[in-house]
DNA sequence: CATTCATATTATAATTTTATCATAATTTTG
DNA sequence: CAAAATTATGATAAAATTATAATATGAATG
């Protein structure tokens, strides 16, 4: 779970150097990639890299076609360095879907503050699975959820489906969708089960029960 | 579903503002705070504050503080302003839990696109279908309708009805054509039902109603 | 092996939606 | 303008869907 990989892309071997020894020092495993090919080489013969740090101008592919090869295919967190801060710049890269912008120089203690941050945000560091919203704390891996910070009991497959809705939160759920889910693809009960889960689940819940829309005809929908 | 609520905190009223009118052109709602307090207690009085702008230098309590209350209970997105860019402050921020930090003076554009990035990032945005017209808004995904940033409520027919109608805007629609697309193509039941449902729809919509335009010896016609 | 608990099933009640119909209002046409 | 055609409206009946509660099943536990 830790260890996490962290490719770094740049042209100058001196610049990998610097950001490899800080990150190194706070546990993160760096791959170096010294051009845009070789970082997608890279980035694809590996399938578990949590974080790319790349360097706008380089030879071959510049950072900007990386990025925007990279997330067609990804959601890795992308932090962009770049020489001058270049307003126009910037903007592109968030269109583009980068995840942070570190203008050189930087301090390395930065950087690897703002590389801790990302991945901390993106769940990728342990503890992570927490999710919260209107007073509901869900942890997956403690199994646990509180209510307005007290604690309720919820039975597996009740706290499954608590995590299914919360996890599309928003999103109109159909009875089909909720039980090749939350239940196996291959379950060939009735739908009808789900109702009875929903209603224990809004009762355990209590007045946060009705966060749980019914959709008429249709299934059900999570909303804050 | 979308119109998110991002909250800033600045004991400037002019910064507040300049912030507030990007914000608010990029489809944000914005609440405003003077200083630390008061936005802990807006913050805690609105269970859906999707994101929130904090400066640093506050009267009161400032902005670490803050930030350190508000992350003891929420992960909610936090930006911080700071007027000089201290490395020292930064990595507080980064420690605290802070998920974005910018410098005075910043360019609102890019102050707008971080707020939509981390949104993105934190799955806040929907993404999804959405259909607007005429400040009707129809959300697929959530199934819901909204007119003039006030939801309704439409029955499951109605909600297909009105989808059918937007999605051939400016096109006149036979009651055959309705029913072959709207209801079931094996539907063999009374035309004139449309005629109830178009009335119902007319009137959840209230004065957008008559977007729905009725086509004399044809049918109707949905147009902005 | 009995007990307990979670889950699934079933039946029934309650609710909501949808369709139908009669009548009123409106528009078109001659 | 009057008659005919069409649509709007409102009330009601029918149908569909969901909520609820009670019961059955089955797996886990001691």
């Amino acid at each position: 779970m830790e260890d996490l990989k962290v490719l770094v892309v740049d042209d100058e071997s001196r610049m990998r150097k610097l950001v490899k020894d800080f990150l190194t020092k706070d546990g993160y495993i760096v791959i170096e990639a010294s051009d845009g090919q070789e970082a997608l080489d890279v980035f694809y013969e590996n399938n578990d890299i949590a974080l790319i740090i790349l360097d706008v101008m380089m030879p071959r592919r510049d950072g900007w076609e990386v990025c925007r090869e990279i997330r067609s295919t990804s959601k890795v967190p992308i932090i962009m360095l770049t020489a001058k801060s270049e307003e126009r710049d910037e903007l592109l890269g968030f269109e583009l879907g980068v995840d942070e912008y570190i203008s050189k120089p930087f301090s390395p203690k930065i950087l690897v503050a703002r590389v801790s941050a990302i991945l901390r945000r993106t769940n990728q560091v342990t503890g992570g699975e927490i999710m919260e919203i209107g007073g509901i704390v869900l942890n997956k891996v403690a199994h646990s959820v509180q209510v307005d910070g007290k604690e309720i009991e919820l039975s597996y497959k009740e706290f499954e489906l608590l995590s299914f809705f919360i996890e599309n939160k928003g999103v109109a759920l159909s009875r089909e969708k909720i039980l090749n889910s939350v239940w196996n693809y291959d379950y060939f009960g009735d739908a009808r089960t789900i109702d009875t889960h929903v209603k224990k689940l809004r009762g355990k819940l209590g007045a946060k029960g009705d966060m749980i829309k019914t959709i008429w005809g249709m299934g059900y929908k999570f909303e804050a």
